[in-house]
DNA sequence: AGACTAGTGGAACAGGTGTTCAACTTGTTG
DNA sequence: CAACAAGTTGAACACCTGTTCCACTAGTCT
């Protein structure tokens, strides 16, 4: 194997953090909110650094939402399939998860204008029918909608739902298959 | 009654006029691409126009999605609840519709962040709710939330779904209540 | 008639934007 | 060591932004 080369890891590390800010930004005031100059602050970095990982703002917004995405349908892949530990998960993604779950659907919106996210934003419910398996494609597709619509109903309820508030619905949801 | 001002007649149709460019702006480029120069492009108005009529931009915006997601709340006022006709009015939704549901999406994002939004954005699910009567509140919440997927996805989908496709699965979730 | 009001629209201001450039440091390789 | 590559960064460019100002027209009222 080759040898490491100290400048790139130092790079790759501040690639990663770059993307993080920019997460961080996109949580705190949304997709409209990323800009070299507020991604920079965020990061602590010069402004043309940002830049410089990624040559446009497209590229740094493309590449951090559908890192998001991954990571959100990765947690989601932890989760046991009972009703009450999906209706656990959908509700932290509306409270302590709250602005990872609002840049997730900021990505559905990016992906409805363009095709090319549109993969990415379906990450996590093709991986639900994925790990679902052969089931009833109707059921599950009914649930999936469901699951979807739950969350981003909780994103614009007043307060975010408890965990015992949803295992009724979620439960309904889910025997339907 | 007092006789009409020849003058506020016109400022109300010029009004109107600058909220329907608004909208048309919102379904074509987002909300990304609302500015009072664009909109008044979009409109044949002078730049100015749109600032007197509506002070600040977001003033502007947020008449343009609370006049949509009423006109989208009425027009699913009128469709019968079969499941054949929601699965129509899906597949309307997505696909001729499709600029103007997403516009409804849009404002479900800024309602997430903005709380004087919230109500705009849950007119259509508690319209709903009412129209529904007094079922099954667990059942009702899960048809809404399966039919609000069912939306987004379709968003999202590669080729907008058809009525057919989606009338099993709006079945499904319809027959849980 | 004159006074008042609603609406019009061109010009401009101050500030922010994405992106480019070129000089620079630091690390790696022959 | 010299030659090259990777990364760093302040300054600057051209452009676009929301908003304000003000002179102006045209309806309405007494």
């Amino acid at each position: 194997m080759p040898p490491p080369d100290g400048r790139r890891a130092r790079g790759d590390r501040r690639r990663r953090e770059i993307l993080a800010a920019t997460l961080r930004v996109v949580e705190r005031d949304g997709v409209a909110g990323v800009g070299h100059r507020s991604v920079a602050r965020e990061a602590g970095v010069p402004t043309t650094s940002t830049t410089y990982y990624y040559a446009t703002l497209d590229d740094l917004l493309i590449a951090t939402l559908t890192w998001s995405a991954d990571e959100m349908a990765a947690s989601f892949r932890r989760v046991a399939l009972t009703p009450a530990a999906v209706a656990r998960f959908i509700a932290d993604a509306a409270g302590p998860h709250r602005g990872r779950t609002l840049a997730e659907y900021e990505l559905y919106l990016l992906a409805a204008r363009r095709p090319e996210l549109r993969a990415a934003a379906r990450r996590w419910t093709s991986l639900m029918a994925e790990v679902a398996g052969p089931r009833d494609p109707v059921a599950l597709r009914a649930v999936l909608a469901g699951l979807d619509g739950l969350l981003i109903q909780a994103l614009i309820a007043d307060f975010p739902p408890m965990a015992e508030d949803l295992e009724p619905v979620v439960s309904l949801l889910m025997l339907g298959g």
